[in-house]
Parts: C-alpha cells; structure tokens; sequence
DNA sequence: GCCGTTTTCGGCCCGACTGTTTTCAGTCG
C-alpha cells in the first residue's frame, strides 16, 4: 500500500474543517492546512520520505507532531486524530465546507441545531423555511446557500489555461472601454500560467472605482452578480468562470498586482519578511506605520523586503524566496529562445496539413528545424507509417530540404513504446533517422512496475532519442500514467535520454514540477508543439509557459540550440 | 500546531463585502 501526498493532504484538510467546526484554536487549525499544503506541494513522494527516514521537520511548517502524524499515515493507512473527530462530527460535514458561504461556524449551527449533515437534508429544511430560525441566518443567507449548492454541482472544474484566454481577452477589452480605467490586468494564476485556471482575478487601476465597477457589472457575458463593492466586485459569467475585479489607485498598482497574482503562500512569506522588517504590505503597499512606503511596483514592493523582483510564474512556494535572497533565481527560458520543434505530424497519418505546408509554417515561425513525427505503425487511430511508407517520407524529406532555403526538416517518427518495452519499428530503419520521439499510446493501466520497466527498457535501445509526453495524462481527462517518475528520470540521465515537455494545453507533459526536478538533475528538456497542423505549431508558447514554471533556463531546453549542437546531443 | 539574529511564550497576513445587525460576525480571496 503506498499512501499518496494528496492523501495525507487530504486527510488534513478534513481534520481543519472538523477541529474548525468544533471551534479549535484557529492557528491550530491553519498548521493542519498549512501542512495540507506543503505535503501535496512537495516535488517528492512522501512515501518515498517517510521510507528513507529523512528529518520531515526540515520543511518549515512541519514540527514535531505533524511529522509524527504524517509517519502514521503511511505506516498505517489512518490518522487516529482525524478518526477520533469523526465520532464527534461526521466527516461529511467537511462537505458542507465547500458550499459558498457556508464556513465553519454556519456548518456547525446546522448540525448543531438542527441535525443536518447533508446536502440534501439542508435544501429539505431551506426549503420548509428553517433555516432562517436560526440566530444570524436570513432569508438572503437561504437563498446564497441554495446558489451555492447548485453551483458547486454543475462546478467546471479548474478550465485549461488556453480556454481561459479568450474569456480574460474579451473581459479586458470590455473593462478597457471604460474611460475610468487606467490599467487593466488579468492576475490570479492566469497570469502566473499555471496549466489551469479557476477563476479570473482582475485588477484595475482608477481614480473613480465606483464608475469602474458599475461598467463591470453591465459586462454582458455575467450570468450573476455574487457582491458588488465600491472597491471591488465579484460575479459568475455564463460560461461558469467566477470573476473577481479589483480596484485600487495607480499608486497601489504594485502592491495589488502582487496580491492578486499569489499564490497565496507566495504572497503570505512576503508579508512574513516584511513583519520581520517592521513593514507591513497588504494590496495598497508597503507601509512604515501608516506611511506609505512603496507599492507603486511590484520591484518597489519585494525591494523593501530585501528582494530581486520574482517572475510571476515562480511564485508558487516552491523555493523562490529562497533563491531570490541568495540571488540565485533562474533567467527564464523564453519564446525568442526556441530555434526549432522536434514533434509534428503530417496529413500522412493523423495530422491536418502537408509535409511541405508544415516545413513552410515552421519556416515563418523563423525556425532553423522542424522534425516530423509521423506515427509508427502500431497506432490504430491513424494509419501509422510502416518501413516501407516512412522511407517514402524520408526520401520526400530529402526532397523538400534541397528546396529549402534555411530550415532543415528533419527525419523522425513517433515510436510507439509496444506493452514488453521495444520500439515498434526495427533498428535497421531507425537509424536511417535523425532522431526519434517514444512515447506510451496503450496499455496505460499496467501495474506502476511493469510501466516503468516498459519505459526504462525502451530507453535501452540505442535509437531513443526523447521520451514524448512522459507521464501520458490529459490534464481533466486522464491520470498520468502509474510510473515510477524517479526511476525514470534516473534512468534517463544515466542514458542521457531527452524528455518532451509536449506543449499541447492538454498535456503539458512534463508539468511544472517534474521539469524543475529534470533540471536540478541536469536532465535536457525538449519543448515540442506535438502539431496536429500548421496552426498548432504555434501552442509552443505553452511549452514555455509551463517551462517557466519549471524554472528552466534556455540552457536546458534542447531546441534552443543550433542544428549543429543539436545532432551532438542526438548522438548518444 | 509552529516558530524564534529582540522571544521557548505569545505571537501567528490582511482587508472587503454581505447580511443581520444596531456595532459586527462570518465568509472569502
């Protein structure tokens, strides 16, 4: 049995909603979510921790008791505290938590007073009118629960960061319009590019917030207005996005954008360095007493605290604050950085556009190489290329490249990884090719040994060149697959294997946190459009959103180099 | 429950909006 950090994770949050209900001390409670949040916000697994013995208490927030707990957990499945708080409150209750506008202490007067435990039990006695019985409940209280229990149901789950975009453009076009708006700017983990998006949090900047909001509020996609504020106001669009406006004044710019943008954590250890300063920041600045003392950017803003400014897409906790002290904090790849895409399809088997309409997009791209990847023959949704039919594509290839001027279309195709680890075309066409991406199209629910030996073995073969969409999960649509990552990314530094960070909003595969591990190991990145069209070549930038977020470097992306250096690594 | 380059006790990030109040608690981000 291995117990998972979201497990452990879990287990905690249940327990502060319950200790919350209960009334306990609430910093007590804040420690339980605070390691909630550490323990599923850790690079390894907990498990793995726990087995090697290592000293939990390093990370901060962790102490004595916590570390005890989290031992138990994985030694035993359980956590008895947790165990002992559901014979006094059922765990469900930790349920009605999720309803908007119901917290701890509404949740424990209706379980208190009225015996309810379910939703269901609670829109019965909304219903017959009970609830507004109730000390500080209303008729206006009845009516936000009902909303929120039907919101909760229908809940989109967090959308994809590319869906997101043309919702956060027409919302910011709209609230440019108003001539009482100075900035307008989309922050929240939009703006930190994170692979999902729950809601949007806007920040606007004007000397006449009111006039901004009432323009906000007239927006024609809103489906609800949840609150309508002078300074700030929050509704839900037709399409379910919740969206939350901020306003504040120019001179609060820096300080606001900080606090809209988080994370949470991010944010919270700022303060906590700017307490240990005397200074305290909240969304309208740096304040010394009641002075005002920055705030107009946010360099002004983490300057006070001792701090280089920190990209946006780093501030998730994950050791930025750490690296921005010792001046250590990454130059971040960008777009202007790639030279090439080394994963694109044809319409030879299951893309959109031809050889030759690819090589000229990827041309205008300003690229020096583009390889093509058609599928091998053992994909059964397209008409996977054999020997045969990819040797026709290579001498199309040789055809087309002594037409071409500056890019250099190269040889490859897309291996499948068959279920016993080999390559489902033979050596003797391989390395005919420039190079090759693998990647797992079947079988995904073999057990976690079988799948990482599959991979590990396929690395074997001396034609490997990259490990195309490495963990196979579809972000809301499928799991990663049951992989030994560790193993994996140890075997691929010791073959000096490439991993794809596939660029596709759905796959973004290696996500975050792997690319930052693959770097730390000094494991090379590809970053590739997997193109299904001329048009798709350009979800690139996605790559290198979720590369940002990884800390990675133009240094450890493979297709930032030269053609020349590029075949060097090839050669392995 | 965690934590300490002023502290091993006494703090713990900070403010807006709503509804039910009649000065504020609860919730949220």
């Amino acid at each position: 049995m291995t117990i998972h950090n979201m497990e452990v994770a879990e287990k905690f949050n249940r327990l502060a909603d319950l200790l919350e209900i209960d009334g306990a001390n609430p910093f007590r409670v804040r420690a339980y979510r605070n390691a909630a949040r550490i323990v599923s916000g850790m690079g390894k697994n907990i498990a793995d921790l726990v087995s090697e013995d290592e000293d939990l208490t390093k990370f901060p927030g962790i102490g004595k008791d916590l570390a005890e707990k989290i031992k138990i957990i994985i030694r035993t499945g359980e956590l008895p505290l947790l165990k002992q708080t559901e014979k006094r409150l059922p765990r469900i209750l930790s349920q009605l938590m999720q309803i908007e506008s119901l917290g701890p202490k509404r949740v424990q007067a209706i379980y208190k007073k009225l015996k309810i435990k379910t939703m269901t039990e609670l829109k019965t006695a909304i219903e017959k009118g009970k609830l507004r019985k109730l000390a500080g409940f209303g008729e206006k209280t009845e009516q936000k629960i009902l909303q929120g229990i039907e919101h909760l149901k229908q809940a989109t789950s967090r959308i994809k960061l590319a869906s997101s975009i043309p919702i956060a453009n027409s919302l910011i076009n709209y609230l440019k319009e108003c001539k009482h708006a100075d900035h307008v700017e989309c922050a929240g983990s939009f703006r930190r590019h994170k692979e999902t998006v729950g809601d949007l949090d806007i920040l606007v900047t004007a000397k006449n917030p009111e006039k901004v909001i009432e323009h906000f509020v007239k927006f024609d996609e809103i489906a609800t207005i949840l609150s309508q504020g002078t300074t700030r106001s929050t509704v839900i669009l037709h399409s379910g996005i919740q969206v939350d406006l901020r306003v504040v004044p120019q001179k609060s710019y820096g300080a606001a954008l900080l606090y809209f943008t988080g994370s949470k954590a991010h944010n919270i250890n700022v303060r906590k360095l700017a307490v240990k300063k005397n200074l305290k920041i909240n969304e309208y600045g740096v304040f010394k007493g009641d002075k005002q003392i920055a705030g107009k950017t946010e360099s002004s803003v983490y300057r006070q605290v001792g701090l280089p400014y920190i990209d946006p897409a780093l501030r998730e906790d994950q050791g930025e604050i750490e690296a921005a002290k010792k001046r250590k904090l990454p130059t971040l790849i960008a777009l202007d950085d790639i030279r090439g895409d080394l994963h694109a399809h044809t319409n030879l088997t299951d893309g959109d556009d031809s050889l030759e309409a690819m090589a000229k997009a990827a041309e205008a791209l300003g690229y020096d190489y583009l390889a093509i990847t058609d599928h091998s023959k053992h994909l059964t949704v397209a008409h996977g290329l054999n020997q045969k039919a990819l040797l026709k594509q290579i001498k199309a290839i040789d055809k087309l490249n002594a037409k071409l001027k500056k890019l250099v279309v190269l040889k490859s195709i897309e291996l499948d990884i068959l279920e016993d680890g080999s390559l489902d075309l033979p050596d003797a066409i391989l390395k005919e090719l420039d190079l090759t991406v693998c990647s797992i199209h079947s079988k995904f629910n073999l057990s976690r040994k079988k799948q990482t030996e599959r991979i590990m073995r396929a690395m074997d073969n001396r034609y490997f060149t990259i490990l195309a969409h490495p963990t196979g999960r579809l972000i809301n649509r499928r799991a990663a697959l049951d992989i030994d990552i560790d193993r994996i990314l140890a075997a691929a530094k010791d073959k000096k294997c490439i991993l794809e960070l596939n660029a596709q909003p759905e796959r973004l595969d290696l996500n975050d946190r792997y690319c930052k591990i693959a770097k730390e190991m000094g494991i090379k990145i590809a970053i590739s459009s997997d193109a299904h069209s001329t048009a798709q070549l350009q979800t690139m930038q996605f790559g290198i959103y979720q590369a940002e977020r990884g800390w990675l470097s133009k240094s450890d992306v493979v297709n930032t180099r030269s053609l020349a250096a590029l075949k060097k690594l090839f050669a392995r």
